[in-house]
DNA sequence: GGAAAACCTGAACAGAAAGACAGGTTTGTG
DNA sequence: CACAAACCTGTCTTTCTGTTCAGGTTTTCC
């Protein structure tokens, strides 16, 4: 049971919804296809369970980081970088997001229009009150949550042209660091954060 | 000939390579499908054919904008604003290619190795000459890169996401402005690219 | 004008994959 | 122990889809 929704997370975020078979999931959960569909029923069914498991992780840290008693400067750094663990620790769960999300969001299209939207929003007033109170300058809240989203997803779903371009085989984890540092720099300085030495509030 | 290959980039985008069919992509292009095997064999081949048309518009506009007798400020904002009109331009490209990267770039392996890679890796060492000049702060110059193309990304694969936060059925082309302009912002900033005004060079 | 080459397509084929199902095994319960 | 419920799986069926192929049409070139 647990056993399969791993292989089919493995599986699908491998090949994509329509290139996975359930034959290859079954072979890689170690059951005979026939088992799949004992508890599932469909291929659709185990995807679209699948990815409500996932869908939960995408909004985890927002409501945790960036919140109004937070100074931005901790706020910010602190949902970059849980964002980009996530990415290294769950390559698999971005992946299969992503992919939902090229298709166009079929499945989760609902959740997005719905509960996402609203947290986002909500999300993105916590950074309309960082840059009203003039801790940061004033940039459009949704858009730096996307390029946020960009820059993390970036490391998850494209990484091999990241170890491509770098010549490894697999980040090390002073290279991953590096690019936490990267992100979280472009980010604070981009938003032009002042320094929280000016206590926060 | 022409049509096929449109057909097929516009299905391919949709579906990806595993989720398209023959037969789509025929009644795209309005024909049959003996037709495609004729002129491309396999789909296999239809596929790669797509492919090899848009591998080159990847790093178009790198070479053109991130050059060494430019200024950061100017370089750095026409490749942003390259990329970002690239992503508007041709959604379906962007996402092909994100596609093939998601799944682990089996196609395109070998260009992404040897072509490309040299490519992004002079680009970086311009990058790193604009540090050393003094024009901007000291970043990992890959890593920049990686979250230009990050961000810029997400504006073409992953717009679902962003038109239903915003909640328009597309995006406007002011508000894409605003995007463009977020972005560009968060790159010059982020970089500490310094003012143009102290003369280039 | 005629032959050869290139172009095109309807129909059939072969393999793969999702799903159904009947029958068997284990587990829980009075 | 007995009975039911849940659990499991080998096999079969059906649908879908990539590909082939034989035969037709148009174009090219002498």
């Amino acid at each position: 049971m647990q056993a399969i929704l791993h292989a089919a997370e493995c599986v699908f975020a491998r090949h994509g919804l329509a290139g996975s078979t359930m034959a290859e999931i079954a072979q890689e959960a170690g059951l005979p296809k026939a088992n799949l569909h004992y508890y599932f029923g469909t291929k659709d069914r185990l995807y679209q369970t699948v990815l409500e498991g996932i869908v939960g992780e995408w909004l985890d840290h927002e409501a945790e980081w960036i919140t109004p008693n937070r100074h931005p400067a901790e706020g910010l750094a602190g949902y970059v970088r849980a964002k980009m663990l996530h990415a290294r620790r769950r390559p698999d769960a971005s992946r299969i997001w992503a992919s939902e999300l090229l298709r166009g969001a079929p499945v989760i299209m609902g959740y997005l229009c719905q509960t996402a939207r609203q947290q986002v929003l909500g999300t993105a007033r916590v950074l309309q009150g960082w840059s009203d109170a003039g801790l940061m300058d004033r940039i459009a809240p949704t858009h730096l949550l996307f390029t946020i989203w960009g820059m993390t997803q970036t490391y998850a779903d494209f990484d091999v042209q990241i170890r491509s371009t770098l010549g490894t085989s697999d980040l090390s984890d002073t290279e991953f660091e590096t690019a936490i540092q990267t992100v979280t720099t472009m980010v604070l300085k981009g938003c032009g954060v002042r320094s929280p030495t000016q206590l926060p509030r």
